[in-house]
DNA sequence: ACAGTGTAAGCGAACGTTCGCATAAGACTT
DNA sequence: AAGTCTTATGCGAACGTTCGCTTACACTGT
């Protein structure tokens, strides 16, 4: 707090120019190794650390990146957050990146802040997530020709270096695993119309029916925005279907609809797992705790965050992005009680062979 | 990316010095009127925005604040810290401040860590957390008297600025719940001990009890460090106690191990708050949507780091702490099924009256 | 002995601000 | 009308680096 060692001050101490000094640090020139030993150990010595700020301004570079994020509602943990954001930290700063973080806004707002971020100079890049069709935010970033990556899509006009989860995939994965269970009467708890990653999801619904030369019932398809009584209410619509078409499975677009869908299989006197099989999306910590425990898909989220962040850095570095571009990744199917009936995890735990 | 407008430019625009465009721009003079509207018009007609790192070079702070968490275990969310975080990134920004954030790391490394963040100036200060009883990170900042502020106290002869939820008091709290409800026979899953948290918990289980004038047999009190297993191994062996001494109710130092002691509980045919009442802390999103719903213990997340960051900035910027210097706020008795056996939670979601 | 070559180190300038002091001009005192 | 006080603006310097150019010098080859 008090006091600040200088280059100048080590270079009259080390009897060289302070540029000298400099030079010696930044490894950009060759020096007597005399005069180079004599230089890192007063550099030692007084504890010198370059001034972040200083090196900033001479080099025009902040050396730190952007990111903020959409917060869950409070009856919502984000099952990711805190795993996305240290794999990105960590890469980071092992290249001497930080992250920086700022408020998530409304949209307006939002786009001042981009701007302002950009514009002082405050950091060389964004990480944005969580992208819908016409996300102002990236619209900016492309037209401004400044440097961010996505986690996510977005199947406009605009290109730009991103990672995705093929949720389309992993539907297909969750419907294929109930159809080899037996099940042909399968229902889906999706999101609205036009929300990019629900698109995605939902799509990956029909063409695994499609391929099972199975027809989807109207019925069999409930929209909601993805909440616990969502879920709960579908499904009791759900339930309520005469016997010929009543679901037997039904595939969640996220696992908080999933937890609904097995309330409701509950209170008609039902047993989610055994009678009606259920699967999730996200693989929520809490998923593989709950009665039964839940089938869900995993994103390899820690792989995500750490390439974007070497990709990013990458381009920052070298000024183009190395390969691949655009990078479609597959969620892992995490089988569980909810969709097998059979309660394998108590087992195993009984067994002490889960959680070794 | 390309163009910077600088001050000079803007000046030579205006027809007067830089350094006047710069006192107009910080209030820092009074000037002509015709003077001053004609510096602010050229500088929103050229777009002019003051380079954040020069500014910094020259006032010598960054107006950024430092923080890192532990991450959770990969099986476990940080329930707090989505909120956590927007309240101090919101806080923040409303006061021109940004809050850098890095990577948690091994004892030594981490110490680096914050010392390489202080020496390069990145940041002015810090935000703490899940502090331990010698926590090396906060004795490096007392010695150095590196302004921050702790999410946690520390009873040893440090003394910092902090904000601590008290957690004796809401174990207290569930406790007397249980009382009220008639239970006597009341067990506890604790963590180890000598954990700061730990102990100032199972602290408040002593004191309601010997409030009640009831005697804790020590098989009552079990220890483990926090996880489903251990609630669940936990309380199968006190469900083994004899018909005499077998609790009643059980009040578990977080949600997982309450989860694992609902599972227990289940596992000998009994039903979790029907048979023996169970109770958490943390007030995990998902322990509304267990089965049954979880009564725990919330904590004032979102108020906890607005006036954490509050005052660590009016500290920066004033070189002394608003009161208090120290906090410690009590957290919120959330009621639902595991303890009282009632299902008011599903009627009144039929009702359509929990989730208005 | 002298030009040519290579290497070690220094020097001045620049990055874009803010800050304290100097100065000019006008207004006010005497 | 000369001196003092305000007020509005300019000026130089500094914050701590990095970068490109120049200088100094010793070493080679003829």
């Amino acid at each position: 707090m008090l006091k600040r060692v200088t280059l100048k001050q080590v270079a009259s101490r080390a009897g060289v120019s302070y540029q000298t000094v400099s030079k010696v640090i930044n490894h950009k020139v060759h020096i007597s190794t005399e005069v180079e030993k004599r230089i890192w150990d007063t550099v030692t010595e007084m504890g010198y650390t370059p001034s972040y700020t200083a090196r900033s301004l001479r080099i025009q570079r902040s050396r730190t990146i952007g990111y903020t994020w959409e917060p869950s509602p409070a009856d919502q943990a984000n099952p990711i957050l805190d795993q996305f954001l240290q794999s990105m930290f960590n890469t980071a700063e092992k290249r001497g990146y930080y992250l920086l973080c700022f408020p998530y806004l409304e949209p307006e707002k939002q786009l001042d802040m981009y701007r302002h971020l950009i514009d002082t100079g405050r950091v060389d890049a964004f990480v944005v997530s969580s992208l819908n069709y016409t996300d102002p935010n990236v619209a900016l970033l492309c037209e401004r020709e400044f440097p961010f990556v996505a986690f996510g899509r977005l199947d406009g006009s605009l290109i730009f270096p991103n990672i995705d989860v093929d949720g389309g995939l992993g539907i297909r994965m969750a419907v294929e695993h109930l159809l080899s269970l037996g099940h042909r009467k399968i229902a889906t708890l999706a999101w609205p119309n036009n929300s990019r990653v629900g698109d995605n999801r939902i799509e990956g619904y029909f063409s695994a029916m499609q391929a099972a030369r199975i027809e989807v019932r109207p019925e069999w398809v409930e929209r909601g925005e993805g909440s616990y009584e969502v879920g709960l209410r579908a499904t009791t619509t759900l339930l309520a279907l005469p016997e010929t078409t009543r679901p037997t499975a039904i595939v969640a677009m996220n696992d908080l609809m999933a937890i609904g869908a097995m309330a409701a299989i509950r209170n008609i006197g039902l047993s989610p797992g055994k009678d009606i099989a259920v699967t999730g999306f996200d693989d929520t910590p809490t998923a593989r705790f709950l009665n039964p425990p839940l089938t869900s898909l995993r994103q390899p989220v820690w792989e995500i965050g750490q390439h974007l962040m070497e990709r990013l850095i990458t381009y920052l570095e070298t000024g183009h992005y190395p390969d691949p571009f655009e990078e479609l990744v597959a969620p892992e199917l995490v089988v569980r009680t909810s969709s097998t009936g059979i309660e394998m995890d108590r087992v195993l735990i009984e067994k002490g062979e889960l959680y070794r």
